[in-house]
RNA sequence: GGAGGGGUACUCAAGCGGUCAACGAGGGCAGACUGUAAAUCUGCUGGCUAAGCCUUCGCAGGUUCGAAUCCUGCCCCCUCCA
């Protein structure tokens, strides 16, 4: 892909903002090898798709020949952003920033390519200023500037909190920009201040200043609040493949078209014929099957995909249990169990208090006949499968 | 530094001496219906050796037969003044 502006077309896809487009145009066609920039934090090191459209970005600036730098912000981990209430963020070890960036590297692959990937932490020099050029780092910016951000300005007019450290966040991070000699810098539209940031500082610093892509956050599974581990919306790449394939299955068919329009690498016009398809009739459920075959076979391999379909048929069309239960021993001395300690010592409920919720409801299955009695026990040789609800399941028994 | 307001379960938010394991809403989970979709209806939503008991209403004490509710001290947040 030689012509610049096919290369722009790709590069703009997917795009919430650039700034500015005409840059990156000339960048581009200058034909030099461009470094681009984007920031991770350190203490969740457990990436979900919601990350992979930030990659797939990524990974395309580096198929067209450009230089990724996947930061890892400890020393901005470190100071914390404490905007969620009392949750000071503790400081993390070394050792353990350098476990997380192990665990970046291992996942991070999955879709960027390690030839063209440097993996920075931004306390290489971080740590190298004193507080006097801290504190003149600080002077480039004005606190009636940095009440713009949106979420400062609303914090403000709310009467919530802001720390002073707060504002040295995003000085820090334009700061990156400026070590790294950054020509663009990706992030979520949450990150537009920040990114800005970095625009601000460099030309004081003598370099161009960057061009910032902003890519859109993807909602999580509520189809609602964006895709984040805390909330418990999310798909874990690193999950297996049946669980990514049966949560793509959960969500609601317009966020499906969400997920092609960010997640997919089809094209526009190959999704303009899906959403014509079910305008003419098919069953939304069969273009969804399409979508997590195509993640599955990005994080399983090519073909894996398709065994996540028939294994998904297989079990809630059809009813079948999966093959590959987890299996339970449950060690009572003899003694045998009751039925509500068996479900939480297997782990498909929290706590008895939960089980015999769950007896209760009629939401208990041994194999596969629902069982309500919640006096039942589980003799010394029992071997059956559990199941809770329709996801938890496993195979147990119990001596 | 001074004055006032406030801290309740996952979140928001009632309660202001017993009937409070704590109204209500959201979220979540489960059941029905389905395409493990949405919408809708129903139930549940602190723990336990479970018709009983234990722990929870910022933290620590105190008053009381009895406290989330009253008193004292402390911590934190917000507003106004300096």
């Amino acid at each position: 892909m030689t012509n610049v502006n096919d290369q722009i077309e790709l590069l703009q896809r997917g795009c919430e903002e650039i700034i500015q487009l005409e840059d990156l145009r000339e960048r581009i066609a200058s034909g030099k090898q461009l470094r681009v920039k984007t920031g991770f934090d350190p203490t969740a090191p457990d990436l979900h798709l919601g990350h992979t459209v930030l990659l797939n970005k990524m990974r395309q600036f580096q198929d067209l020949g450009h230089t990724v730098i996947f930061l890892i912000g400890d020393f901005t981990g470190m100071i914390g952003d404490p905007s969620g209430k009392n949750a000071t963020r503790k400081a993390l070890t070394a050792e353990q920033v350098q476990a997380n960036a192990e665990t970046y590297k291992a996942q991070v692959f999955k879709v960027l390519d390690p030839e063209r990937t440097e993996i920075r932490f931004n306390t290489e020099w971080m740590n190298q200023l004193n507080a006097v050029e801290f504190a003149s780092l600080a002077s480039r910016y004005t606190v009636a500037r940095m009440l713009e951000r949106n979420d400062f300005e609303q914090r403000f007019k709310n009467n919530q909190p802001i720390a002073i450290h707060e504002f040295l966040y995003p000085i820090a991070q334009g700061y990156d920009s400026v070590a790294l000699k950054a020509d663009v810098e990706l992030g979520g539209t949450d990150q537009k201040f920040n990114l800005l940031m970095g625009r601000h500082l460099q030309p004081q610093f003598g370099q161009k200043a960057q061009v910032i892509m902003t890519l859109p956050l993807l909602e999580g599974l509520d189809g609602v609040q964006k895709m984040s581990k805390s909330l418990g919306n999310y798909i874990g790449i690193d999950e297996s493949a049946d669980s990514i394939f049966g949560k793509l299955m959960s969500i609601s068919d317009e966020l499906m078209w969400r997920y092609f329009e960010l997640l997919s690498a089809r094209s526009n016009v190959e999704l303009e014929q899906l959403k014509q398809q079910v305008t003419d009739g098919a069953n939304p459920r069969d273009i969804k099957f399409l979508l997590g075959e195509e993640m599955v076979d990005r994080f399983h391999g090519a073909g894996t995909g398709t065994k996540a379909r028939e294994a998904f048929i297989a079990r809630f069309a059809q009813g079948e249990l999966p093959d590959d239960l987890d299996e339970v021993t449950l060690d009572t001395n003899g003694q045998g169990i009751g039925i509500a300690a068996a479900l939480t010592g297997a782990g498909l409920t929290s706590s008895n208090s939960e089980a015999f919720r769950m007896l209760k409801q009629g939401a208990v299955k041994l194999d596969g006949q629902k069982v309500s009695d919640r006096a039942l026990n589980l003799p010394v040789g029992f071997e059956g499968v559990m199941q809770v609800g329709k996801r938890r399941i496993c195979r147990a028994s119990i001596k």
